[in-house]
DNA sequence: AAATACCCTCTA
DNA sequence: AGAGGGTATTTC
């Protein structure tokens, strides 16, 4: 008998085997892997992805019978080793993985385009004017109904009647969308000696063939970009149907990408993000099943697209948390950009000024080819950065900014030059308590903190989204007008700002004041042409965006993400702060960066006023080295949440019960997760660290295997987290 | 995810 | 007993 391992799109531990009838072969050749099917699941019928097909004498289990092979098109070898490689690699369900694979297919397809022309030879029985006129205009031509009223000078009730009577008639025409071969010698940008020399070593590495990372390394303004375009046209002119495909790790950052790709190569790429309308998605994702598409920009979802000859993935910003998905499927978008470009053959590209430690590591042992990008493109020379002691330079009370970086931005203002001011803290204030009690304000049901907004005039959990208005009264003792607003945001920034400068034009930039791509292009275009002379930001306009006339940037608080003291918060500061710094001076004027701080001394701040990366990078490493931390070990976190607190405990301490012995391997916890409690349930967390030689997943897989986890517990596998939330 | 098996409480 | 409801389990 032959059976077919089948994935389904559904949280199921494991493919499902189904009996392959003999006419289903009969009908449609063999049956093979990536196939997809309907198969029956309990009592309805539910698309899958064949895994696997054996031959087999009988088995212990009556199996079902697949339904039916769909139309819709095989999914590509390469695809099918990622989504199951994936699944093991994250312990996730498999078909959970197939589902994303699959996402673009089950949108619908765009609504196909109707346009009228003339039915035979038939005239209308009342020929009017209007009537005549319509059908002079339209010839044989066939024209979208509304186009042809309005050429022809009527109403659309005219051409509606012409149908009716049956001398128009109506044909719908598919809408497949065209992608324009990108053409390699369209537009190309003069090159600096080191990024010609990364272009040919990365174009070369995807000559080659086989698997080949590269990591490309240069400071802000150094031409990444220009570079990896480079290569890609190398790359296209070797080879026409060469697919390509490049990460960011932000929606907000395609569209400017789009529009140097749309100007370098003449033809604009694919995008492929959760913010494109889901008919665009299903083109996008047959074009590139079917090998039309060669250039996709997109998020870390595209990584699981039906790429038929993948040849080069960028990962542009590799260093960005954003990369890593902490909802639903967890996984590093970077991580699994190499596994793919791996399982592909193809080269992979991670590009970034900051790189993360993982992939310096890397790099320095050699295991990725190191490609550095030195001086700033152009005539841009890096901005000079300077600590400001507040010790010394304190600002007033319920002020944040010190004299001395007032008096650069006034400068900056007076050479009609712009000011960013950094603040990673959206709203106006991260804490509200009660000058009565000492109270802060938590969510109801959430520990965390509420960060007042006053533009919206609320009390906002950040994590949650839930939100109050500001209560008159303390909630904890009742004393009234007793609330106050303790530490600055972005909006208490600006507040200060507006009063310093009242003349200057000022404005916020934050997931608040632009929640979706389109209003952080307008505001990035905005700055760019000059409209703005301050604008108070948080890591939302740290990244990637290039503003010619900014030449001050103002750190408001350096120490920030120092504190708290999780395994990257160093790593984590340096690459924001050289990254919010580096947006200045990026044209032909000097830029300079005032970085304020209660702790100069600390060694990411003066790794940072000194330029030295690699200073940083070294201390950081043998900090890391020391305690067998990423990159030198490996840890995976196990999350434990449920509304019941006590089902919680106790699938906790039976998973403590069932560590397996392993070597070189401990298993920390059960401790309460730093969020405790989160939208009413409690968390509990184990975190387990490894040598980089042990088989984590193995491991992770024989434990969980142990322990008999309730429905209403909810058990997050993370392997190698970022966040320790 | 969605159907259904299970297990309470409430009503009469 | 049987309906109604919420929750846990199963789906090849």
């Amino acid at each position: 008998m032959k059976v077919a391992s089948v994935l389904i799109p559904l949280p199921v531990p494991e493919a499902f085997d189904y009996e392959v009838p003999e006419a289903l072969s009969l009908a449609h050749g063999d049956l093979a892997r990536g196939d997809q099917v309907a198969v029956p699941l309990g009592p309805r019928l539910i698309r899958g992805v064949v895994s696997e097909v054996f031959e087999t004498t009988g088995s212990n289990r009556r199996l079902k019978a697949i339904d039916s092979v769909l139309d819709d098109p095989p999914l590509p070898a390469g695809v099918m080793d990622f989504v199951e490689w994936a699944g093991r690699w994250t312990l996730s369900a498999p078909g959970e993985m197939a589902a994303t694979a699959l996402k673009g297919l089950r949108a619908p397809r765009p609504r196909p385009e109707r346009r009228v022309r003339r039915l035979g030879e038939r005239s209308p029985s009342r020929a009017t004017p209007a009537r005549t006129g319509v059908l002079e205009t339209l010839g044989d031509r066939a024209m979208p109904p509304a186009d042809l009223a309005r050429a022809a000078g009527v109403s659309s009730g005219v051409v509606k009647g012409l149908i009716d009577e049956g001398v128009l008639e109506i044909i719908e025409i598919a809408a497949e969308a065209a992608f324009d071969r990108p053409d390699p010698d369209h537009a190309p940008a003069a090159l600096n000696g080191d990024q010609a020399a990364s272009a040919t070593a990365m174009a070369d590495g995807v000559a080659g063939g086989g698997f080949r990372p590269f990591l490309l390394d240069g400071v802000t303004g150094s031409g990444k970009t220009e570079a990896y375009l480079e290569a890609i046209a190398r790359v296209l002119r070797a080879d026409p149907a060469a697919q390509i495909l490049i990460l960011l790790p932000e929606i907000a950052l395609t569209q400017a990408l789009i529009e140097r790709i749309t100007a370098r190569f003449g033809a604009a790429p694919a995008e492929w993000h959760s913010g494109v309308a889901p008919p665009r998605r299903r083109q996008v994702w047959e074009a590139v099943v079917a090998g039309r598409c060669n250039i996709v920009v997109g998020a870390r979802s595209a990584l699981f697209l039906p790429f038929v000859n993948l040849r080069l993935i960028v990962v542009d910003e590799e260093h960005d948390g954003s990369f890593k998905q902490e909802e639903g499927l967890v996984y590093h978008g970077r991580d699994l950009a190499v596994a793919r470009a791996r399982i592909e053959g193809a080269a992979v590209v991670l590009a970034s000024a900051t790189p993360s430690l993982e992939t310096l590591w890397n790099a320095q042992s050699g295991r990725y080819d190191w490609l550095k990008l030195g001086a700033r493109h152009g005539t841009a020379v890096l901005p000079d950065i300077a600590l400001l002691d507040l010790r010394q330079n304190t600002p007033d009370p319920q002020t944040w900014l010190s004299q001395p970086l007032r008096l650069a931005i006034g400068e900056t203002l007076l050479r009609g030059e712009q000011t960013l001011l950094f603040l990673n803290r959206r709203g106006y204030a991260p804490v509200v308590l009660c000058r009565a009690c000492g109270h802060r304000l938590t969510a109801p049901d959430t520990d965390s903190w509420l960060v007042e907004h006053r533009y919206t005039g609320r009390l906002v959990c950040h994590l949650t989204g839930f939100s109050m208005a500001r209560p008159k009264l303390c909630p904890s003792c009742g004393a009234e007008d007793s609330l106050v607003s303790v530490g600055p945001g972005v909006e208490r920034v600006e507040e200060e700002v507006r009063q310093l400068f009242p003349e200057a034009r000022t404005a916020v930039f934050s997931s608040d004041t632009a929640p979706d791509a389109r209003s952080a292009r307008a505001l990035i275009q905005k700055m760019t042409d000059g409209e703005i002379d301050i604008l108070v930001a948080t890591q939302a306009a740290a990244k990637g965006h290039n503003f010619p006339r900014l030449t001050l940037v103002g750190v408001v608080d350096a120490d920030l993400g120092l504190r708290g003291g999780d395994l990257r918060a160093a790593e984590r500061t340096y690459q924001l702060l050289a990254q919010a710094t580096g947006r200045a001076g990026r044209a032909d004027r000097p830029g300079r960066a005032l970085l304020q701080s209660w702790t100069p001394e600390h060694p990411v701040l003066m790794a940072l006023a000194a330029g030295d990366r690699d200073a940083f990078v070294e201390a950081e490493m043998s900090e890391r080295e020391v305690a067998s931390l990423p990159p030198y070990g490996r840890l995976a976190a196990i999350i434990l949440s449920s509304e019941n607190a006590a089902a919680v405990e106790k699938t906790a301490n039976d998973l403590a019960q069932a560590i397996p012995n392993a070597e070189r391997l401990e298993v920390y916890g059960p401790a309460d997760a730093p969020l405790a409690l989160v939208r009413g349930r409690r968390r509990k967390r184990l975190l387990v660290r490894a040598d980089r030689d042990v088989n984590l997943q193995a491991f992770l897989r024989a434990w969980l295997q142990r322990v008999k986890v309730p429905g209403s517990v909810r058990l997050t596998v993370d392997v190698d987290p970022y966040s320790f939330l």
